[in-house]
DNA sequence: CTCCAGGCGCCTT
DNA sequence: AAGGCGCATGGA
């Protein structure tokens, strides 16, 4: 048990940064480096229970980001009316930190999907490809996420079997430039963000926003801002509300405007817009 | 039925 | 530089 304030574990899990957790029992299943795990929160503290026993839970801790100061994160964000109703509305929503090769081919995956759908996408592949690990037993089997190895040896046309249609090609060389050396996804942690993110964007399916996305999301750059439909929609409205502006313009808007942990503030516009005011 | 989904790559201007 | 289009698949 590991005591918490001011997080939406919930959220967090269902916000459309994972794609692996299945509410059950009124928590979360889940697996995390190959570890199964199930996790409910209550409001003071997050509870994990794990497959087998654990002595070291920092690969949790570390997923979840438990230690970060989410006040102060917050802080940072510009004083506007539009990120106040977002973070009013979406309190204790966090950034995960997840597995960068899990995350980067779960996103290019992702492309012109609805996330109930990319949902649908990885836990085929998983089932399909991924190793069988440890679960409780009355909880449904759990499978790793398949490693660039596995999926390097796979054929265009398996994967496609998966549903994922014209990305199948995409996810296949991009495994292969993996597991080849060609890109050095551990490597990439010590580069200046801006590196990183060329390097990514070398890769097959890898578009500036996926790139983003895998920034943000694995590797902890806050400074990355996916900028997507939604994100579109969110900066249109909520801050450009009369005249329509370019999409080189909103992005030059989310650049400069949003501060140091301007990738939590995406994040934060993109579950608002999706749950509060998707509507409007 | 049509429209579009956490885009990208390639082709025109 | 900026915009249009095709790409699979399946919900709404």
């Amino acid at each position: 048990m590991f005591p918490v304030r001011d997080y939406d574990l919930g959220a967090t899990l269902e916000s459309g940064q994972a794609f692996r957790w299945n509410p059950v029992d009124g928590g979360w299943n889940g697996v995390i480096h190959d570890r199964w795990v199930h996790l409910r929160a209550d409001e003071f503290s997050i509870t994990a229970e794990a497959a087998q026993p654990v002595s070291d839970w920092n690969w949790l801790t570390h997923y979840l980001q438990i230690q970060l100061n989410l006040a102060a994160v917050v802080t940072s964000f510009p004083s506007d009316e539009p990120i106040r109703a977002a973070v009013s509305a979406c309190r204790g929503l966090r950034l995960l930190r997840q597995d960068p090769w899990e995350c980067l081919a779960s996103f290019i995956l992702s492309s012109t999907k609805q996330i109930v759908q990319i949902r649908q996408i990885v836990s085929v592949l998983c089932e399909r490809f991924g190793e069988p690990l440890p679960a409780a037993p009355q909880y449904a089997p759990a499978f790793g996420f398949p490693s660039p190895a596995r999926l390097a040896r796979a054929s265009e046309a398996e994967l496609r079997a998966c549903k994922m249609g014209f990305r199948a090609p995409y996810l296949l060389e991009t495994a292969r430039s993996v597991t080849e050396g060609f890109i050095d996804l551990e490597r990439l942690r010590e580069l200046p963000v801006e590196d990183a993110r060329h390097e990514l964007v070398k890769l097959p399916g890898v578009g500036r926003k996926i790139a983003d996305c895998v920034l943000l999301f694995a590797y902890g750059f806050q400074s990355a801002f996916p900028v997507d439909v939604w994100v579109i929609k969110a900066l249109q409205k909520l801050y450009f509300p009369r005249r329509r502006a370019s999409a080189k313009r909103l992005r030059h808007f989310s650049e400069t405007h949003f501060g140091p942990n301007a990738g939590y503030a995406q994040q934060y516009l993109f579950h608002y817009m999706r749950t509060k005011h998707g509507k409007l």
